[in-house]
DNA sequence: GGGTCAATGTGCGCAAGCGTACGGATCGCA
DNA sequence: TGCGATCCGTACGCTTGCGCACATTGACCC
């Protein structure tokens, strides 16, 4: 899975879903305009295109890596058949739902609320949280995309950031130097957000 | 179901699901410092409680009467036993939950990209969609805890809205006068959520 | 018919973020 | 080793929205 490859496309019917393994996707609405922003990330810990089992087919959003890896691939009919089956599957699919629709609601309090920066916190930490280790590869233009501001915002923001020696970046390699300060510095969201995506998939530690 | 009615609870696990006749219920999430933001709204076309059937049981946002009337209460074992079926009721549910999750991810998008005057309107044709008529009882107070703003931002945008004679209010009674003005003035946002709400649901024309 | 209170109107100063433009830095590659 | 493309830094004017303070207007109750 490179990096900007697009999984799907809004309103598009998909014929697999996707289970991050070491990648990173993010789920983009983009705009008339051509203005985006990103409603939701999707890593190891869960699944991409669960409008498949939800009856929809399709979304109106995008589903684009966002971190390159693997992923495993399974056919939608694969999955839909044994969702039905109303085992531990569907449980467990529906309870990573519910997690997601958390993500998407903080999301919209966070864009509400909270500036620029605490974003760019929030956004690294959810990042981290999907890789194994601390160094993502991510030009601030790209996330400047995925988080609906302008380029020059990200640069002020991560300048402080690494002013105060939380991060370090150059040219496309971000690396977080102090994890537990970003996590202190962060807003609410991202804690509400971890909270609720632990308690319902507690099998995911990795998440 | 009264005004300001609270039906649930950050955190609280609800022994009930209500499916809204005649009102309107808003979820909203209530930040560490007393803000608010609105994540989406049910009306007749909805219920209230999905995470009794995703499997979570709570959520971390808080439900509100925001138009007084009448719901049909159900005991949250009876749903859950239904959904149990696997039946047409559980895959009603399921795309209704899929058209829950774009509206949320469209609020995201709008509180990031979107004026105060742009949401005014898109929070009045969504809550003209779940009513009978054009009046609605609401102060400006309150559509500012919903949509997240200041009380004085509200007034501004209602005061242009009545100056162009799209809608008229006083005193907590709002009437929305010219619609197709109204729905040629608010963002693409809208539009989104009500086709993809229609092409999910097509039985529940009313919505 | 005056008092009271909630709802609305208005006017500041201020900060965050946008659009735009341009300069500088660094990497890859010939 | 020079060139070009990409990425990053910075600056300026402008708009939107915030926080605050206070004036006004209705509605409703005695």
């Amino acid at each position: 899975m490179k990096l900007g490859h697009v999984l799907y496309e809004s309103g598009v019917a998909l014929q697999h879903v996707y289970f991050p393994a070491d990648c990173i996707v993010s789920l983009l609405y983009v705009m008339e305009n051509g203005a985006s922003a990103e409603i939701a990330v999707v890593g190891n810990e869960g699944m991409v295109g669960i409008s498949l089992f939800m009856g929809g087919e399709t979304t109106p959003s995008r589903a684009v890596v966002q971190s390159a890896g693997y992923a495993y691939r399974l056919k939608g009919e694969l999955l839909k058949a044994e969702f039905g089956r109303s085992g531990a599957t569907q449980h467990l699919l529906l309870r990573y739902t519910q997690a997601l629709l958390t993500q998407m609601a903080q999301t919209a309090v966070c864009n509400r609320h909270h500036t620029v920066e605490q974003q760019l916190c929030r956004w690294l930490l959810l990042s981290l949280d999907r890789l194994s280790d601390n160094n993502l590869t991510m030009t601030q233009e790209l996330i400047a995309n995925m988080l609906g501001v302008r380029r020059e915002g990200v640069t002020e923001a991560a300048g402080r950031l690494q002013a105060s020696g939380l991060i370090s970046y150059s040219r496309g390699r971000i690396t977080v130097l102090d994890r537990p300060r970003l996590e202190r510095k962060v807003c609410e969201c991202y804690a509400v957000v971890k909270k609720e995506s632990d308690r319902l998939l507690p099998d995911m530690t990795a998440s």
